[in-house]
RNA sequence: GUGGUCGUAGCUCAGCUGGUAGAGCACUCGGUUGUGGUCCGAGAUGUCGCGGGUUCGAGCCCCGUCGAUCACCCCA
């Protein structure tokens, strides 16, 4: 008999470190806030077919990364591997694209992908993303990859990179595509990357092996391909980023996963990360609400990955574990047995007044429901005793600096009310 | 999916060439009468990931399995 554990790959936040990766989730949505996104709530399974069309069959993601299932309908399920796809069938679904555009909206929530995991690549992971729908303005471009770069910044986040392309529209890519296959052509590649080239000629620059990047050297550039208006586009993108102070190189070579990216693309790139080291990224897709069965609207996003934003803040060193976070107000100890029932009351008297509060439970000497009170994190505590129900008042001590001042227990709401 | 490394108390780890387990931190209690964070003392804790095998005997060897981790692949 083995003991339950949990599934291969996922990733799983409880207290202490919980909270870390609240406040990074927390920051990346307020950012998007900031920027006018609002929320869409979407389910985590969708119709098999979504992903299929949507982020396109020769990807990996869908190839053979997908958690697809029957259910008890005969229905093909899939488990969302990524955000986009499902804000789009959502959007298409509620005709929101009949009022005023862009549509803005922001996402939070579980994906899965089944890869084999390593650190901060998991097959449960945590994302937020936006998508802002129905315009292609380079100052939206703009406005996407700077709603990430404030989120980062606000986090504290350093050792970081962020590298842009442009993908062009489709005319730049067709012709730029002839001239790269004749030149893969021409090289002497193994089965399976010939197979890679095949599906998707540009996969052969992101190809790490040494021999692979010698060989793509001299390869042909998407970007020496771009029609005068992706370039004009592109050229306006980097114009305003460096406007505004937003750090970023050109690369390329850079090739995202998903089929649907058109023009302007990104990546957010953490260099404490080891492999696994994009943080966020996104760009561009012309043509993919048109291939849903939407009206031919272009749209920008960007998906960030809490759990590896999480992770390069801790490699950077960002959080304090060693000070004691806490939300509470104050800890109150009940002196003996007597009085826990009139701390219990009160307590609930605070919070119903809002003021976070909680209390020593069980039957601990003074000393150890001190230590809890330490470990609580409180800002004050209290100790009553039946000298303190006679006289209506006790002592509240500031956990801090050990100095404690007389307040009445009547009046111990006001105490809180300033902060 | 491919290849490598690893898996011992809640945590970080030690355990010599096989003789049934330890340290630090954390935790609980105490250092006399109602106040924590330092200090001192005492105490509890493990089916040594799981399942087989070799052996008189395995945490140490072998096989399998599960999981983590690193790289590839891929990507958040």
């Amino acid at each position: 008999m083995s003991k339950l554990q949990a599934p291969k790959g996922v990733s799983e936040y409880f207290p202490p470190r919980s909270q870390y990766f609240e406040l990074v989730r927390e920051t990346l949505i307020q950012s998007a806030r900031t920027a006018g996104y609002s929320l869409m709530e979407l389910p985590v399974f969708e119709d098999t077919e979504l992903f299929k069309r949507g982020v396109g069959e020769s990807t990996d993601v869908v190839s053979k990364e997908m958690y697809t299932f029957e259910d008890r309908g005969g229905r093909s399920i899939t488990l969302r591997p990524e955000g986009t796809a499902g804000v789009m069938r959502s959007v298409i679904e509620n005709n929101l694209d009949k009022l005023s555009l862009p549509i803005k909206v922001w996402y939070s929530g579980a994906f899965f992908r089944a890869e084999r995991p390593q650190a901060g690549r998991y097959r449960q992971f945590y994302q937020v993303g936006i998508e802002a729908i129905g315009l292609n303005d380079p100052e939206i471009d703009f406005e996407v990859i700077a709603v990430a770069d404030r989120a980062f910044k606000k986090l504290g986040l350093k050792s970081y990179r962020l590298e842009i392309t442009s993908l062009g529209d489709a005319q730049s890519r067709a012709s730029h595509r002839k001239d790269l296959v004749a030149y893969i052509s021409k090289l002497k590649l193994d089965e399976g990357t010939v197979a890679r080239a095949a599906l998707n000629p540009l996969r052969l620059f992101d190809d790490k092996r040494p021999e692979i990047q010698d060989a793509m050297k001299d390869a042909p550039l998407l970007l020496d391909y771009l029609s005068a208006e992706s370039a004009e586009s592109f050229a306006k993108v980097q114009e305003l980023l460096t406007a505004a102070n937003i750090a970023f190189t050109i690369n390329p070579r850079m090739v995202r996963g998903l089929d649907y990216y058109t023009g302007t693309t990104f990546e957010f790139v953490s260099d404490k990360l080891g492999a696994q080291s994009g943080i966020g990224g996104g760009g561009r897709y012309d043509g993919l609400m048109a291939e849903l069965g939407g009206n031919d609207l272009s749209g920008i996003g960007f998906g960030l990955g809490v759990d590896r934003v999480l992770l390069a803040c801790e490699a950077e060193g960002l959080f304090d574990t060693s000070e004691n976070k806490s939300d509470l107000d104050i800890f109150i100890i009940a002196l003996s047995a007597s009085e826990k029932s009139f701390v219990s009351n009160l307590i609930n008297q605070l919070r119903d007044k809002g003021v976070s509060c909680d209390m020593a439970y069980g039957d601990r000497a003074l000393k150890g429901a001190m230590k809890s009170a330490d470990k609580s994190g409180a800002r004050y505590s209290a100790v009553i005793g039946s000298d303190e129900i006679k006289s209506g008042n006790l002592a509240l001590k500031d956990m801090k600096t050990g100095e404690s001042k007389e307040v009445r227990i009547s009046t111990l709401t006001a105490e809180f009310k300033t902060n």
